[in-house]
DNA sequence: CTCCTGATTCGACAATCATCTATGCACAGC
DNA sequence: GCTGTGCATAGATGATTGTCGAATCAGGAG
């Protein structure tokens, strides 16, 4: 088979929110872990820009081959997305020659709601 | 003079936003660099569980002696609360005998609102 | 089939980081 | 003054990470 999926390891939750915003309750360490990991994955320069090229693009959608003056090279242009598909905040889909990427629905809203402030619900 | 200051580097904004939400605008280079590094300092577990234990302790003030099961030395929590600092995440004060840490008002608001997808403003 | 191009993976390297033990500073009480 | 406790710093070390060049895989075009 193909080593080359574009799908990774299928993070627990990859839309749903997963804790009570962080001013709320002292967080479990399991969530903490889970959430860490998360972070880490903005966690870095290149990967933000990245990651925020991909979500302001029309309709969330953006071509790899679009991506080219974040001032790295191109494989490591591929494995910062790695890093964000790894996280489960982006999906890949290879359509013909190029690959798109799109922002998971939900992913960034939960991140939000985990550091909001003005508890809403 | 006493090199134990608790006063960090002084972040640039401690307080306001910094840019638009991810989803809004592509970000700028020294935006995410600034961005990354508060990400980065909610990029571990340890970290997380100290900054949700001040940040959910009533007023949001808490006491380094009430920190002690996290599962690391004192060292390194004292390490950890320091990067917190540096991040402009938290802010500690000596009274007396104890140290008490408290979250810097608008600074989650700040990251909450840069993962914002539901723009209200 | 044979090229050619786009994208991922591999292997290596330097740099950063999280953790520890040992030490030093700040304050309170004697 | 001295002593004890709370917290921060210093130095060292093993692990993780960001980056690259080279190689490999996936598809389209001739």
């Amino acid at each position: 088979m193909s080593n080359q999926s574009l799908v990774e390891s299928a993070p627990a939750t990859t839309d749903g929110v997963c804790c009570p915003p962080l001013v709320r309750a002292e967080l479990r360490a399991d969530d903490a872990e889970m959430l860490a990991g998360r972070f880490k994955a903005l966690a870095d320069p290149v990967r933000l820009r990245l990651f925020s090229k991909i979500a302001s693009y029309g309709p969330g959608e953006a071509c790899v081959c679009d991506i080219d003056d974040v001032g790295v090279s191109q494989p490591t242009v591929s494995h910062h997305l790695r890093k964000l598909r790894e996280a489960g905040l982006v999906t890949a889909e290879r359509r013909g020659t190029w690959v798109y990427y799109r922002v998971v629905p939900g992913a960034m809203a939960a991140m939000s709601a985990v550091l909001a402030t003005d508890v809403v619900a």
